[in-house]
DNA sequence: AGCAAGATCGGT
DNA sequence: CCGATCTTGCTG
């Protein structure tokens, strides 16, 4: 019997970010647009968890700008970084706990800026539902290959050893 | 109001 | 290694 792909619902982003990262991995990054729907294999993630978590846009708590990371899993996180480059996240978790997933990489597209910026994505995209979006959502992959490595996340050598050395970046095998 | 820093990238 | 480019949040 012949089964599409379907859309991942609201469950699969309440679950702690460090559940969600690896179960990501492999799962298509879907986009419906002017020349039809594409569909991405999302292949590196990054995790940001808590307020106690120094790497994290949310280590001086709620403001204007992370108050999108305090909501229920399942929204986007679309942010603009050195005044040109888009990063899109995915905010995780249960409401009040502060967890966002940045994807810094496809199988096709490697760099969390210029993923953005190849797939059309900007702050337009920014607090998606990725769970009722008529315009991007995500998708299991039955085929996916379960195994991925880990290593320390890029870009944050400010946020102090402990947290520096967290290996919350999630490579997908076989790139 | 002013300022320093930033989850990056592309070109020297 | 360096500049681009602009938003954020902290300081005063």
């Amino acid at each position: 019997m012949a089964t599409s792909n379907q859309r991942t619902g609201k469950d699969f982003f309440l679950k702690d970010v460090l559940d969600v990262a690896p179960s990501l991995l492999g799962s298509y990054l879907v986009m419906d647009t002017k020349e039809g729907i594409q569909r991405h294999v999302i292949s590196d993630v990054e995790v940001y968890r808590g307020e106690e978590d120094q790497a994290s846009h949310a280590r001086r708590g709620k403001t204007p700008r992370t108050r999108i990371m305090y909501s229920q899993g399942g929204l986007l996180y679309v942010y603009l970084i050195y005044g040109m480059h888009w990063m899109l996240n995915i905010v995780t978790g249960p409401v009040e706990m502060p967890q966002a997933l940045l994807i810094r990489g496809l199988k096709t597209i490697q760099g969390p800026g210029r993923l953005t910026r190849q797939l059309g994505i900007n702050g337009s995209f920014h607090e998606e539902d990725l769970t009722r979006s008529h315009r991007i959502w995500i998708e299991a992959n039955a085929s996916a290959n379960g195994g991925y490595v880990t290593r320390p996340r890029v870009g944050i050598d400010y946020a102090g050893e402990k947290w520096r050395n967290k290996p919350w970046r999630f490579i997908l095998d076989d790139q």
